[in-house]
DNA sequence: TTAAAGTTTCAGAATTTTCTGAAAGTATTA
DNA sequence: TAATACTTTCAGAAAATTCTGAAACTTTAA
C-alpha cells in the first residue's frame, strides 16, 4: 500500500486521537494503518510508511498485541512477521472500552472501597466519606452496566442503540406489564 | 478543612486519574478537593492544601469552570472568591461524558465524513474508504445513543442500569408484543 | 482617586512522555 | 556451528506537557 493524501490524513488523525483514546500517537498510527490495509504489513513497511524508527514500531506493535488488536501472520518462504488488525470493528470498540475500564475505573473503584472501610476521624472525613460513597456507587453501577452490555450480542446491542431515548418507553411498558402480571 | 491521610489519598488518586479522564493532575486534585469539602474553598486554601502555586490553581479553576464543574460563591465582607463543586454526582458524570465526546468523538466523526466524500483514487483507497465507513457508522451510532441516554431522567437511567444484561429480555418481550399487535 | 486585596497571564523551568538507533537477542538455514 | 535475516530492548535524546512565580490586571471601598 502506498501513502496517499487520504490515507495519510486518516492515519495522522488517528495518531492525534490515540492520546485521547488511551494509547500514544505512534500506536494510534500503526493501528490505523493496519485497519485500512487490505494486506498484512511488515514492521519495516510500517516504519517506512510512517517515517518512524524500527524500534518504535516494535514497541507499538507489542502494545497493540497486548490489547489483542493485532495478529501476526507469515508468508511461505519469508521469515518476516506480517501484522494485521484483528477482529471486527465491534471487537475493536469492545477492546478499547475494556482496556479503558481497566485503566480508568478499576483502580479508582478499588481505592474508593478502601477509603470507605476506614473509620472517619473527624466530621470533615465523615462528610468526605459520604461523597466518596456516592461516587463509588455511581462508578460501580456504570462499570457493571457497561460490562453487561458488552456481554449482549451485537444484534441486541444494535436494536438497543437504534431505540435511542425510546428505550424509556419500553421501560414504562415493561413496568405496566409486570404490574398486570402481579394481579 | 485539614488534609488528613484519607483525604490526601483520595485527592492524590484523583490527580493521577485526572490524566486518564482528560484533564491534568492539578485539575483532578482541585476538583477532588472541592467535591469532598463541605465548605467552599478559596484559591489560596487550595494552593496551600495541595502545595502548588497560586497561578496553577487559577488555571485549574479556569478549566473546571469551562467544564462547568465548579461555581464561585462569595461571603459577606470578604472579597475572596470561594469555589465549590457544582451539581450532583450524576451531573458531574454527565459533564465528563459530554466533554469527552466533544474531544474524542466529534473531531473524528467530522474527519471520517470528509474522507468518505472524497473519490477513491485507487483500489487501496477504495478498501480504506470502506473500512473508514464502518468505523464512522459505529462511532456515529455510539455518539447518538449516548446522547439520547443522557437525555433520559436519572431514574429511568437507573432502572436501565439495574436491568443490566436483562435488558435483552425486555427487548425480546417488546418484539413479541409488537408482533402480536400487528395481527 | 488611590491603596489594598484579590485574580490572571505567560515566559521560561521542571517534569514527563515519547522516540531513536545501536546493541543484544532469536530463530532459521546451510 | 556459523551466517543470515529478522525482532526486541533500553539508555539517552528529543519533544510535549505541566508548573512556577513575578508582573500585569481587576475590583472594591475609603
Amino acid at each position: 500500500m502506498r501513502m496517499t493524501p487520504m490515507i495519510e490524513s486518516f492515519v495522522c488523525h488517528f495518531g492525534e486521537m490515540g492520546s485521547r483514546w488511551g494509547f500514544n500517537r505512534t500506536v494510534g498510527q500503526i493501528y490505523a494503518l493496519l485497519v485500512i490495509s487490505e494486506q498484512p504489513l511488515s514492521a519495516n513497511d510500517i516504519a517506512d510508511m510512517l517515517g518512524i524508527s524500527r524500534g518504535n514500531v516494535s514497541m507499538g506493535l507489542k502494545e497493540l498485541h497486548s490489547w489483542q488488536l493485532v495478529q501476526t501472520t507469515h508468508r511461505q518462504g519469508d521469515r518476516k512477521d506480517y501484522y494485521q488488525s484483528r477482529g471486527s470493528i465491534w471487537d475493536m470498540a469492545n477492546r478499547v472500552f475494556e482496556e479503558r475500564r481497566k485503566r480508568e475505573m478499576d483502580p479508582t473503584l478499588s481505592l474508593l472501597r478502601d477509603i470507605m472501610l476506614d473509620e472517619a476521624a473527624n466530621p470533615d472525613e465523615a462528610f468526605a466519606q459520604q461523597r466518596i460513597g456516592e461516587i463509588h456507587d455511581l462508578l460501580e453501577n456504570i462499570t457493571e452496566w457497561t460490562q453487561s452490555l458488552q456481554s449482549l450480542s451485537p444484534e441486541k446491542l444494535n436494536t438497543l442503540m437504534k431505540l435511542g431515548s425510546g428505550v424509556g418507553k419500553v421501560l414504562d411498558f415493561k413496568d405496566k406489564f409486570m404490574a398486570k402480571k402481579a394481579d
